[in-house]
DNA sequence: CCCCCCCC
């Protein structure tokens, strides 16, 4: 049997740093409420078990892929240990090997038991915690990046790497923490982290005040978190901090981060304040250059639109530049589109704006990767990069080398699915079309089902089709009417002398097999009612004949909805439930095209 | 404390 390092977990807890211990795995734990996958570990070393273990984010597909299970030996190749709030240890795990499967070893190794933590309390007076072991070595990819600017990286520069290890000691003598450990609930911090993005500076002004900001993204060996000066503080910060420079920063204040801005894993935000320090870190570091989390493009489908995503791919077509005017300015934008693929075998349009739409060159066919692109339902799904965005051509990471090689072995000519191609209103809607009664059978995952249905609308809910909504964008909780012309957002927590009407849609879709109640909310809504829903909310207020009207006008006739369904219990009872992600009027000659394919298949002919 | 990010 494989020897754990007996006593280790002591060891840890009281200060010191033992290098490559080697642990069992006793349980793993999802947290709960967390916006962010994360893992904490009940871990023993034969002797002693503490669950004060976590797994850093880049360590998770270890889990969702089963190479660390119950009862894996592993060795700890990197940690970090830290002490949060009052007495309370936090391990995370930075690297780790594993040395026996959990199928290997079956079972409990000794009889572990906890390691006091009250004994903590007595050692932390003497003990100096210690914190981030230097790793023996560790390389970073060396490649430059910046927020306006498309960074060209050939890929021959590819081994151009920079040798680091991590930076334990502040200026003065403290100790560094991980961006990890960060919590609104913790006082007295410093993190040594690299600017991996830096916005421009941005004036605003609304009924809260005005002001200028910039924000900046923030890059360590355990993670990643979006940090924002606003006034005083962009006087005082802003020419000093650099793209991709290493910075000693202390003392800002943290809150949760709201993730409908951003992708960044990190379920918090930054602010700068009056007590914020930030030093230049002028040692090597091996912290990375910029941390993605892809998704691949055939998630694209399912994912909601206005998402922020990562997404990487090779750039199979280039459009030329052209130029639109804003409507809201009257402001002339430059713009290009490429087409990116991947291995999935999808496609997708990516709009770049401005200098990187001009400085962009196609011809090679480069890999492109973005970081905080945002997810469009234009022409089913379309990609467009935003002023946060961080644009990279040709990193010099593996997925990169792995997508060119697969591009320039056969991919190039592979047949693939373009998730932008369904121009205007006849296109389809994509594949999976199912019967109701069908997609009603699918009951035993409570994990979100998407598919196609065709379907006739015979039924609406027009009461309570509508409700008044917070005015703030992206908020869309129900407000409450203070009966003074003001009205309250909980979420919010603020009072607005406006609304926004918002659309909430039942409506019973029947076809040849069953009938169901869905839902169809705000855009789809719109779009099917061919209205906006503050016109819409305006006219049920003043005109409720001709509110009707424009509701009964979707009735009984057939649509293609791309459907979300979901078992969602109510007081114990399950119920399959299903809104609208998308939908289209049928084109009869489309239909008529997958009816014959069916056959086709049906009847073994294709 | 922002939260705009465009067009077709
Ligand atoms: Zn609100």
């Amino acid at each position: 049997m494989e020897s754990l390092t007996t006593g280790v977990i002591a060891d840890i807890v009281d200060g010191q740093h033992p290098e490559n211990p080697v642990v069992q795995i006793l349980t793993m734990k999802r947290i709960p409420n967390s916006s962010q996958e994360r893992w904490r570990l009940l871990l023993s070393d034969g002797k002693w078990s503490n669950s004060f273990a976590m797994l850093a984010t880049q360590l998770n597909p270890k889990v969702d892929s089963g190479a660390i299970t119950n009862n894996s030996i592993i060795r700890m190749d990197r940690y970090v240990c830290n002490t949060v709030q009052e007495n309370k240890k936090v391990l995370i795990i930075l690297d780790l090997s594993v040395i026996m499967t959990g199928a290997e070893v079956g079972k409990k190794i000794g009889t572990p038991v906890t390691y006091d933590s009250s004994k903590i309390a007595a050692q932390q007076q003497e003990q100096p915690q210690q914190q981030y072991k230097a790793p023996a070595s560790k390389v970073a990819p060396n490649m430059s990046s910046a927020g306006g600017n498309v960074a060209r990286i050939p890929l021959a520069q590819h081994n151009a790497l920079a040798k680091g290890s991590c930076v334990t000691k502040t200026p003065s003598g403290g100790n560094v923490h991980p961006i990890e450990s960060l919590t609104p609930y913790q006082n007295r911090w410093t993190i040594c982290a690299r600017v991996t993005n830096k916005s421009t500076i941005r004036t605003w002004s609304n009924s809260r005040g005005e002001g200028k900001l910039f924000s900046m993204d923030l890059l360590d060996e355990t993670g990643e978190i979006r940090a924002t000066a606003f006034n005083n503080e962009v006087d005082k910060f802003y020419d000093m901090i650099e793209v991709d420079k290493v910075y000693f920063i202390s003392s800002a204040t943290l809150k949760t981060a709201n993730k409908q801005y951003s992708n960044l894993n990190n379920e918090y935000e930054m602010s700068f304040n009056r007590t914020t320090e930030v030093t230049p870190c002028h040692e090597q570091t091996a912290i990375p250059t910029m941390q993605f989390n892809f998704v691949s493009l055939d998630q694209l489908e399912s994912l909601q639109k206005d998402a922020i995503l990562d997404v990487i791919g090779v750039c199979k077509e280039t459009h030329d530049l052209s130029h639109v005017v804003m409507k809201s300015t009257g402001k002339e934008l430059t713009k290009r589109d490429i087409q990116i693929v991947d291995t999935t075998a999808r496609e997708v349009r990516l709009t770049l704006w401005g200098t990187q739409a001009e400085t962009f060159d196609g011809s090679q066919q480069p890999v492109v990767a973005v970081k905080g692109v945002k997810l469009s339902d234009f022409n089913g799904r379309s990609l467009s990069v935003l002023s946060s965005s961080c644009v990279q051509i040709n990193p010099d990471i593996q997925e990169a080398h792995m997508l060119k090689g697969w591009f320039d072995n056969g991919g190039n000519v592979a047949e693939t699915v373009n998730l932008s191609g369904k121009g205007g209103q006849a296109g389809s809607i994509g594949g999976n079309f199912k019967l109701i009664a069908e997609a009603k059978q699918n009951t035993g995952t409570d994990q979100p089902e998407y598919f196609c249905a065709k379907g006739c609308i015979v039924m609406i809910r027009k009461e309570n089709s509508m409700y008044t909504a917070c005015p703030r964008d992206g908020c869309n909780k129900k407000v409450v009417d203070q009966g003074n012309g003001m009205y309250r957002c909980e979420k919010c927590d603020q009072t607005y002398d406006t609304f926004q009407w918002r659309i909430m849609l039942q409506a019973c879709v029947a076809d040849i097999s069953d009938s169901q109640w869905i839902s169809i909310f705000q855009d789809q809504a719109e779009q099917l009612l061919n209205t906006n829903a503050n016109e819409l909310g305006a006219l049920r207020e003043t005109n409720k004949d001709d509110f009707e009207k424009i509701m009964d006008a979707i009735l009984f006739k057939n649509y293609n909805f791309k459907l979300r369904s979901k078992i969602e219990t109510y007081n114990g009872e399950n119920r399959w439930k299903a809104s609208v992600m998308n939908l289209n009027p049928v084109d009869p000659q489309e239909h008529s095209r997958r009816l014959i394919t069916e056959i086709k298949q049906l009847t073994g002919q294709a």
